[in-house]
DNA sequence: TTATCTTGACAACACCATTGATAGGGTTCT
DNA sequence: AGAACCCTATCAATGGTGTTGTCAAGATAA
């Protein structure tokens, strides 16, 4: 704090009401709400019950797009993907970006403690903290 | 042959033609094929082109069969979960057999080396071999 | 006040999974 | 040789899914 000039970058705070959400996916507003009705996203909620989502709902939701629209893969194995990497701990899927190269992916993931993810498929360039 | 008594107990040896597989997973041998196509499992041919699914292949087949039956997940979810099981090394997919269980997973999986699978969670207990 | 949010319902559209039937032709077994 | 199975390929019916869209009646925020 103090200084007031990066108030708060946390990628959970709650942000984005839910038409901006849907902008910045690419979705109809109506799909949020049906993601959320299938368990995928769970955006916080105001005091009044206004949806507010993260850059990680956000980011949560650009797999989903990934996932059904590159892919093809429905929601239901959207959630079963989704509950494979919260079982087995981490994550999982950005290994389906490393394009050809796992036993690179292997060798970083033993040199690099975090961060070796391009970011999700679709996401924007995800720089974990810029700080200009 | 000879003894006849421990002929070949090896799961991947290829053994049986599509009617007897289907069968065995309980499916149209129409369903084998397309699976097939989409690349979802690779039975060995005869010389004369018939196919011969192996006993890990029948293994396979039952997971596509659980997931896309039970879970819901559609071919190419099914396609994306066996990319990462392989993109990952090993048998993510019984993670999500282990209803409830994580950290007993990890402890298993750092003292067994192998073998841990229940069998494929729609698979009525998997004779593996008739042994006539 | 006006725009945007909430839930809930209903619908259209295109795609997908599965089973099934058909055709013409090859293989295996009795 | 004939029956029963396999091959590929095509067409179709059935039921389900993903996404977008709209309408309603009401709460919230600028």
């Amino acid at each position: 704090m103090a200084t007031a000039r990066r108030p708060e970058r946390d990628p959970t705070r709650p942000v984005y009401v839910i038409s901006v959400a849907a902008t910045l996916v690419s979705a109809h507003p109506r799909t949020l709400r049906i993601y959320e009705d299938e368990g995928l996203v769970c955006p916080a909620r105001t005091p009044t019950n206004i949806r507010l989502y993260s850059e990680e709902d956000v980011r949560r939701i650009l797999w989903i797009r990934h996932l059904t629209r590159d892919r093809g893969v429905n929601l239901a194995g959207v959630r079963t993907l989704f509950e494979l990497e919260e079982r087995l701990g981490k994550r999982i899927l950005e290994a389906l970006y490393d394009e050809g190269t796992r036993e690179r992916a292997e060798a970083r993931a033993a040199a690099t403690p975090e961060a070796s993810a391009p970011a999700a498929p679709g996401a924007r360039a995800e720089r974990p903290d810029p700080t200009p």
